[in-house]
DNA sequence: TCTCCTATTGAGAATGGTTCTCATTAATAC
DNA sequence: GTATTAATGAGAACCATTCTCAATAGGAGA
């Protein structure tokens, strides 16, 4: 009986292969931390969890991988506002799609999918218009709401 | 009869005085500069420009004050991709406020406000359940499209 | 108009996240 | 196995942005 996290590290390694990329042990070890449920972590911190599976791993494969993984569409990359570029394996499936709340003070992020259907059908209609109206390719959207979380909101 | 420029240039000055910020040379060269038609421009495009009326204008001096005017409100800051923060000045008003189509390949930008009525109030609505919820006070949002622009569509 | 205080500036150095280089290693097709 | 070449690790390089610090100039008060 497969796991959950087994079965979706499965789709990653084929997925890699159709794009004729070798899986590679750093590969796997980077998708193995993505896949764990600490997610929003930028590369520094993907880069020493790594490391803890797979000491010899170097820093620039991370950010090689990282950038692949996106590439390819297994992962997704954002900004919260300090200078490091977060990183969180892709979901797109309709349990598991959601969006940020971005606290501007801690930079904590805090997924939400209630009510994500409804979103979801107003971005494919507007995306459907705009993209008519502008002769614009829209292949994927970022909604997200900035502000205070509720630590931060009292300690102002 | 002061223009639309003028006066916006004016409300500037009045919001800088507000936060007892001093209205020096720098401050109106660069507002001017994002108060003309071109939009999303990063530092270094906003330094040129402003040099060329400012000669002896400093880089640092750029950043500096487009960090001020965000913090108070007068700028909006973004990111398209390329690792250059992008600014525009800020459009609160509802017959201005628009959102991005952005391109992946090209980096470009376009604004667009159609339905924006309509984005505007779904927005609201998500952001009052959502702050509710998770008890998170929400200051603004984001809300962007990405994909390929008209030109980048067809140079596939 | 003059003075003083200190916010602001300009130049260059420093920072730090990310990318590049290059010799070495290892995945995979045959 | 062997050959091919994609991928790696280490460190240097890059470059947008921030910091430092002495010099300058707003603007409040006299
Ligand atoms: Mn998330
Ligand atoms: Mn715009
Ligand atoms: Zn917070
Ligand atoms: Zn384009």
């Amino acid at each position: 009986m497969p796991t959950e996290t087994t079965s979706r590290l499965n789709l990653s390694y084929e997925r890699l292969n159709n794009y004729c990329c070798r899986l590679t042990r750093p590969r796997q070890v980077i998708l193995d931390v993505l896949d764990k449920v600490d997610r929003h972590l930028n590369a520094e911190q993907i880069y020493k969890r790594a490391s803890e599976i797979y000491p010899t791993l170097g820093l620039a494969t991370v950010y090689r991988n990282l950038e692949l993984l996106v590439r390819i569409g297994l992962v997704w990359k954002f900004d919260v506002g300090d200078d490091k570029t977060r990183y969180e394996i892709a979901q797109w499936s309709r349990e598991t799609h959601h969006h940020h709340l971005i606290c501007k003070k801690c930079n904590s992020v805090i997924d939400y999918s209630e009510s994500i259907d409804n979103e979801r059908d107003f971005l494919r209609e507007r995306e459907k218009n705009l993209s008519r109206k502008y002769n614009f390719k829209i292949e994927n959207h970022c909604i997200d709401f900035f502000g205070l979380c509720s630590k931060c909101k009292n300690t102002d």
